[in-house]
DNA sequence: GTCTATAGTGCGATAGAC
DNA sequence: GTCTATCGCACTATAGAC
């Protein structure tokens, strides 16, 4: 599979994020008419997550992402209630949107090493179409309550587990030689995490997303299926 | 080389490094006074370090700032201007002492295996003396102005030259066998910046520094120093 | 060199017209 | 359902006493 073919097969949009997240809080919200609400809210994220990615969710006012989402300062409070919650809607949303998305594609494979190699391209590929929500929710943590810092984490340590669980059938039938699935896992995600935090170094140097999915799983490839190292 | 080694070689305190700062611009600094300056100056930074990790540079405010640093708001402004500055200020002569520090120990080697391995062990270890500097580097980036940001831009991409130049002289002798240098580098960086990064994962699952430095150096040899894969 | 007090600004949030 | 106008507050930054 490359980024193209993951592409079409997804077709994740905004859109669709926003319409099943107003689906599931229409009790919450002030705003009655679906298609109403899933525009202007399909406005309030993308205006959010462009200026977080560009100064941060902190430093962006709500005078701010009134510009950015052409609604006024009165009707934005119709779809949520503080800056706070705003904040944590994106962070919960967005998450169980990506879980959900992960899972289609690991699902239904049996081999460990070709499931391996599924799961890499098909995180990494999600974290290219949303871009700017990985970004969000790894650099706007910290404005989240102690409390809801566990949706975040949560989410690390689940996606983590794709990768171990893979990991560890592969030791088990013998098809993978790893020591350390546990930090062999964090390892890869810290590799996809690079991608999508540090995309400038990437872009500058002319990348592509093909390319650095083939390096990651030839890395990672290298390390777990090795038969032995020349040291 | 193991951590507890390196601490005490290196003993790189925060007093040292602000003791070079004020020395380097004791003509814009209104307090004469050296060791009043410096003793002051390390507060600050401290509680500044602290805070931004706790909530964020953005978050902190100069209130919170004289709590945790025990000045007054007026004396804060002996020794900076604005916030912007200060922010600034722990940019750049942080990243300075950084390079300063992670140059003594990768000059003096010559086999490209030792060389490797010594970097990634006094770069991760060095992450760990200075945590707060580094989670901050990269955190904050977006405090800066755009002019300003060429700071950690070129942090980054001098570390990542570190490890592009041991891979590539690896190469050229034919110790290593590796395709592409600077993805390799910039994967070596990915893996440092987790353990600083996520700190809280590795805390929770009791992996120490050293096991973690012994992991990044396996992964990594694993990868340039492989003979043949068993694709 | 450090303090307290305060000026001035821009913020998040709300009320009420339409 | 969306707008404009505005309130009260917390912030950065400064002035002037000590």
């Amino acid at each position: 599979m490359n980024f193209e073919e993951f592409k079409n097969t997804v077709m994740v949009s905004l859109e669709d994020i926003c319409r099943g997240f107003y689906r599931e809080n229409r009790g919450l919200m002030k705003i009655k008419k679906e298609d109403v609400a899933v525009r202007n809210f399909v406005s309030i994220c993308q205006a959010t997550l462009k200026l977080s990615n560009e100064k941060g969710f902190q430093a962006m006012s709500l005078r701010d992402l009134c510009g950015e989402s052409g609604l006024s300062m009165g009707a934005l409070y119709s779809y949520f209630s503080s800056k706070d919650e705003l904040v944590l809607m994106i962070h919960e949303h967005g998450h169980k949107s990506v879980q959900k998305i992960l899972t289609q594609f690991t699902t239904g494979v049996d081999n460990p090493a070709v499931k391996l190699q599924a799961a890499i391209r098909a995180h990494l590929y999600l974290s290219e179409l949303m871009r700017y929500w990985f970004a969000f929710f790894f650099m706007e943590t910290k404005n989240l309550s102690k409390k809801d810092r566990r949706i975040p984490v949560e989410s690390e340590l689940w996606t983590e587990k794709v990768y171990i669980d893979i990991l560890e059938e592969g030791k088990k039938s013998g098809v993978f030689h790893v020591d350390d699935p546990v930090l062999t896992g964090s390892a890869i995600k810290a590799l996809m995490q690079d991608w999508y935090l540090k995309r400038w170094k990437y872009t500058q140097r002319n990348i592509g997303i093909d390319q650095y999915a083939d390096f990651v799983v030839s890395i990672i490839e290298s390390f777990v299926l090795k038969k032995q190292s020349t040291l």
